[in-house]
Order: structure tokens, then C-alpha cells, then sequence
DNA sequence: GAGCAGATTAGACAAAGTCCAAAGATTGAA
DNA sequence: TTCAATCTTTGGACTTTGTCTAATCTGCTC
């Protein structure tokens, strides 16, 4: 696994590489995304970007994580029904999804394995595996 | 695995015996869930009680699978991010989502295994585990 | 019958996400 | 430098999924 600098010139530097153009929106919200905080809602990376004054509209918000998604600089985790969250670990990984507070965690893929899954149907080629572990806090451990 | 029997007197017991009325409404629905499709959209399932004449509302409906999940006669599966599928079949199982078509299949749980999952925080317990192998046709099976 | 609890309903509402047409920004050739 | 083509951003309309509420309906029991 190759560690990623995702300073400024890194990510204008990547996003030219993938053929966009490195605008001030598309760069704050690469920030956002590859900064310290997984797992956000579009709605939470609108928020984030505009935090300290307005720089960009939810139209350009969705715009860009549907391209950076496209491009495979970001995944979607589909985990909530009520909204996707984007994710900058494009590493394979699995999620431990607390179904009481919504926390998301990573459960990196190497220590983990699944056997048994059946043949797939001839023509069919398997994209990805999803293991999701929902967890709450058990009735011991509350009041 | 028991067999469990879905016509008309059985599904008036399932719901005496959980304590709620067997109202007209609750039956059609029943009727939809429990009959031979599996994984449908509360839209869906609105539309087919509904085909031959107009009998149950759109509240209804959400109000009965919520009714139907919480009494766990019906679970939701989280795999297509426009909206939750219902699934008639409780027992342990996963399943193989073709990404393209939306269509879904089940995986049986018995012949498949996973190793290596992390320890869980103390105090916090497992729900469940949902695997869900996300497939598309593969390049060489389109013309 | 009256009274009561629970169920159903239309339609208002909210949130996530897409779409569009107008305006703004970049680019690169002349 | 200028100009036009292209790409990007944007407000706001729109769609869809799902929830909520107040009014009505249904089915009991007395
Ligand atoms: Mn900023
Ligand atoms: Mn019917
Ligand atoms: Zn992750
Ligand atoms: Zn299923």
C-alpha cells in the first residue's frame, strides 16, 4: 500500500493526471475528503467546505463526488438508507456500522476472509464485496 | 428451517399472534411480501397491491412494513441507494447485487464463512452481518 | 345504540439527489 | 491581446423516498 500526500500540489497534481481541471471548489473539496474525517454525507462535505465562508454550492458538491467517484479517487458506502457516504480509502476494507449513533469504522480486508461464496453465472464478473458488521451497545452495557 | 405456510389463515395467525389485527390492508400486503417476490421497494409493493383495484394508501403501506420489520416478519436490505428493499425471507442470508440491472439474489448463509473479523469494543454486540457481492456483466459478455 | 381504541387516509412536509439554463472561468489558437 | 470554444459553477426547480398529522373509518364492548 503506497502512502498518498494529499497536500495541495498533490491534488492538483491528481487531478490533472485523471484529465480535470484543478478548480478552487474541486480542491477544497478533495480537502475535505482526503483530510482527517471519513465516511461523510454530501450534505456534511457542503458544510465542511463552507464552513469558514460560502466557496461552493451543493449542485458543484454532488458534481464532484460523483466525478472523484467515477475517477476511483473516492468510494461510495452504502450502509444508511437515508443518504450515501463517500469514502476516501479506496483500499479494499470493510465497515463496522454502529446502528444506534450511525459511526462508521474500517475493518481493513487483509485479516479477513470469506469462503464459501457460490459460481458466479457465466458472464458475470464480481465488482466488490461488501461486508458490513452492524453493531449496538448491548443492553448489558447500558443504564 | 421451517417451512412456514403463507396463505391466507396463516398469515391471519402470524399477525394474531403478534398481537395485531389482521386488517384487510395488512393482509394484501402480506399477500405481496410473503408471496413468490422477494426484494421489493415499498413503492413496489404499493403498486402490486394495488394492481387490480385501489386498496391501500401509500401510509399504509410504509406503516405496515415498518410494523412488519419491527415485529421481524420482514428485514431491509441497504444495497441500492435510492431506496430500502423489503425481504420476506428472516433467515440468515446474504446477497449478490447485480449493479446494473438492480436485480438481487439471495446467498444462502449456511454455505459461507467469514474469518478474521475484529474483536468488537467491549459492551457493543453484533446485529448482523451483511455481505452484499456487488456483480456486473463482464466486458467479454457484452457484444 | 354510544363510546373507545386502533387503523387508514389524503395530503402536507422534509431530505437527498438530479437537472437545467444562465453566468462565470479557462484555454488555446490566431 | 483577443476571441471563441469549452468546461465549470450555480440557484433554484424538480423528483423521489419516506414521515407526519389530523380527520375519518372500523370494529369492539357495554
Ligand atoms: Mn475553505
Ligand atoms: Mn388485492
Ligand atoms: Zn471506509
Ligand atoms: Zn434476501
Amino acid at each position: 500500500m503506497e502512502a498518498i500526500s494529499y497536500d495541495r500540489p498533490s491534488v492538483i497534481a491528481l487531478l490533472r493526471k485523471h484529465g480535470i481541471a484543478p478548480t478552487h471548489q474541486r480542491l477544497e473539496i478533495a480537502q475535505v475528503l482526503f483530510g482527517r474525517c471519513h465516511h461523510l454525507s454530501a450534505d456534511q462535505v457542503l458544510a465542511k467546505v463552507n464552513e469558514s465562508q460560502a466557496e461552493t454550492s451543493k449542485a458543484t458538491v454532488y458534481n464532484t463526488l460523483n466525478l472523484f467517484r467515477d475517477l476511483g479517487l473516492i468510494r461510495e458506502v452504502i450502509v444508511d438508507p437515508k443518504r450515501v457516504l463517500y469514502d476516501p480509502n479506496t483500499e479494499p476494507h470493510h465497515h463496522l456500522y454502529n446502528v444506534d449513533t450511525g459511526e462508521i469504522t474500517d475493518i481493513d480486508a487483509g485479516a479477513l476472509s470469506v469462503s464459501g461464496l457460490p459460481e458466479l453465472p457465466t458472464g458475470m464478473v464480481t465488482e466488490g464485496v461488501d461486508i458490513i458488521v452492524r453493531v449496538r451497545a448491548s443492553e448489558a452495557s447500558l443504564g
